[in-house]
DNA sequence: AAACTTTATCGAAAAATTTTCGAAAAATTA
DNA sequence: TAATTTTTCGAAAATTTTTCGATAAAGTTT
């Protein structure tokens, strides 16, 4: 279920200072916000109760780490009944960072972060082709990864219309 | 230029550790890898200098947020000429929360998070299709993410090989 | 190989932050 | 309005970050 109505203005506050940079100190928001440091620490653990905060991520360059290769796969599975065991499957290869159940042309969309051509032709021609239930896919390969963001949340505010 | 021979076995060592949790304190970190915290701290301002690492994103449940629809739109350009212009455009829509320029069908690739279905064609119909140089586009929802998570830095060594 | 230079680490002190918690204030309910 | 619950503040305690001099390690030059 999806509870917008439980983030108030402050809490949408915190996090649009905190999705821009989530290194930002409490004690910096709790300046900038006009609350105490107190406040913005119970308001996160509450966020963090409610499954709204997941965590934080480290942003790195890819590239710079040794993962020169980034694509998009998209996946057509034989029948939609093996989607749970092709997911499964698609988890144990580390280099599948991300996975989307879709509609449109594919029933699958993955993000694949691989070290070079010849990983990324290992990956699919030994792992995800070999997975039963996967019919074929469809690579798009990421020449650059022009921006990334996150949302906009000082904006609109997250009501029930 | 990539240059991973920089970052040595401490230094993949510390990444692993806060990719997968950036709020790690440095200090726990020290006490895992055994070295002091000035060493952490150092190591890490290097690696932040180095354009290794970008920074840290606070990791959202989207969905309780607001924006219940995610998309991904592949985007055809009339002539590859338009690509810088088009990107220009694209990143003035703050629903469009990255953007790569892809080889396959599309000509960039997009990935969108919006408030509702109404929100989505709004974007697509009112700002994306109006977008000059946008000849087609190819939409993608996305009904789950099914996990999300960063390249494993442990195992593999980035070595050029 | 010795002397020199450079760089990285440690360890501890200082500065800043997080975390906790009781009292006060605010909001909600009866 | 009184009672109850929730939230906030403010300050203390615990922890962490940041700085920095001394030391060690690594790399250069002679």
């Amino acid at each position: 279920m999806t509870r917008p109505h439980e983030l108030d203005d402050i809490d949408r506050r915190i996090l649009a200072l905190l999705v821009q940079n989530a290194t930002m100190a409490y004690s910096e928001i709790a300046r900038q916000l006009h609350v105490s440091g107190g406040t913005v620490h119970s308001r996160m653990s509450r966020l963090e109760d409610l499954g709204v905060v997941r965590g934080a991520t480290l942003d790195l360059d890819l590239t710079k780490v040794g993962f020169t290769i980034q694509a998009f796969l998209g996946i057509y599975l034989l029948k939609s009944s093996y989607c749970d065991a092709v997911i499964a499957q698609l988890r144990d290869i580390p280099e599948v960072i991300s996975l989307h159940f879709t509609t449109g042309s594919y029933n699958l969309f993955a993000r694949l972060a691989c070290r070079d051509t010849q990983h990324l032709r290992n990956v699919l021609h030994d792992l995800v082709q070999q997975i039963e239930g996967v019919e074929r896919t469809e690579t798009l390969i990421s020449l650059e990864e022009v921006f990334n963001r996150s949302v906009r949340l000082d904006e609109t505010a997250p009501v029930a219309s």
